[in-house]
DNA sequence: GAAACCAAATCGTCATACTTTTGAGCGTGT
DNA sequence: ACACGCTCAAAAGTATGACGATTTGGTTTC
């Protein structure tokens, strides 16, 4: 998934301290000193610098160097700069903008999947919709992040839309992100583990609406509680 | 907007032949080859490839070559992947992606409009609604196509998230590509048109729910009819 | 037949030189 | 004082040759 190599390095530098903020819009690079900085050469700043410029985060333009580029022109789909800002500073602005998109997408998502669910599929959302139950009731919430990651993949990516399934990692950088955030949870609340069990049964039942429903109760409701956290 | 100087050419050349499937998954090229065919030298190859690399359409693997990636690991959110793929075979593959998420995303967004819209936008949506409504009884459809995208990006930009306003254009390419599609259809529908109308009428009240349900006719119709022009 | 080894292919990185664009300063003329 | 254009230098863009690193696949050896 990373970008390699010395590229990837000088990436991984710069694209958190961009995405931070900590180098603001408008600030001008040079590569000159990109490469003494980093102590690589041209080749690699020019790479690294090119990447940048993909996301639209950076903008290079002769006789004046690499210019960040203002928010409003990144590319703020791009998976790298999701998880960079989810890292840094505006990390709140970040889960907020991706409650937002989780609440219009997967509930959606969640009605797709009823329609379109391959069998293992359904098998697989049932077997993790009872997993999240017992989990939860150990109050093992490292596992239970992750199978709670598995089963938002697993309805986005039973959508059938290639579109929403990319979406898979970034939910999960999210709900990640989450638990952090809170600092583990007085364990995870019981409501929400029965609308999961009940997005399973619609979507193995092919009941769309009733998916979309409950999956909308279950998206509605983290967004409501992520502004009370960060308000 | 474009990626600029000769990376930027080779771009423009492989980007569309791996979007539209000409160079299939697997295919297997190799710098020295590109750089022969495009008579450049191994930098713009190098950098040209790493931006295919960083929209995960390819990978770079010493010994090996540069190996083009499966459909499923493509950052199918990319401005330009979603523009190659557009333009070339699975044009309608994409536009079915494209509509679903549109019926997703568009009527959240008006709702947050409907809250979060400033006056200017609100003006703004009116006067385009007008327009709408003007340019569809003249049949001008060159200008009710721009108008039509003004619209949409509006909303999505009024809802004050920037992952929504981000979608703007490429809801605005995906409105090109239909009119270009149903090579420009009988004149636009006036059930449509009204509808705009209410949209941008429930945004400037503040009715969030009507302005989402308004919103969700318009791109679920869009939708409906996208399929039955695919079938 | 399996394990160790070797060699070729290909990308990755570096150093350097040359080219092209463009911004800024300077000067000239109105 | 202002505008116009000229020149120069700074910075990115491109090209090229050399070397390093790594992976693959075949070959040898036990």
């Amino acid at each position: 998934m990373e970008i390699q190599g010395l590229p990837g390095r000088l990436l991984a530098e710069l694209g958190p301290a961009i995405a931070a903020g900590e180098i603001p819009e408008g600030a001008v690079l040079r590569s000159e000193e990109l490469e003494e900085r980093f102590g690589v050469s041209r080749t690699v700043v020019r790479e690294a610098v090119r990447i940048l410029e993909g996301m639209r985060l950076v903008a290079s333009r002769r006789r004046v160097g690499i210019t960040v580029q203002p928010r409003s022109t990144w590319d703020v789909f791009d998976p790298l700069v999701i998880r960079w800002r989810l890292a840094g500073s505006d990390r709140p602005a970040q889960l907020r903008s991706l409650g937002s998109l989780r609440v219009a997408v997967e509930p959606a998502a969640a009605a797709l999947a009823a329609r379109h669910a391959t069998d293992d599929e359904r098998r697989e959302l049932s077997s993790l919709a009872v997993e999240l139950t017992m989990t939860a009731r150990a109050a093992d919430l490292e596992t239970f992040l992750r199978h709670d990651i598995a089963f938002h993949a697993t309805v986005l990516r039973a959508s059938r839309n290639e579109m929403f399934a990319h979406l898979g990692d970034t939910v999960g950088a999210v709900l990640t992100g989450r638990t952090e955030y809170h600092l583990m949870p007085h364990q995870p609340e019981s409501y929400a583990i029965r609308l999961h069990r009940e997005v399973a049964e619609a979507i193995c039942a092919g009941d769309a609406e009733h998916a979309e429903r409950a999956m909308r109760t279950i998206v509605a409701g983290a967004l409501e509680e992520l502004n009370q956290q960060l308000a």
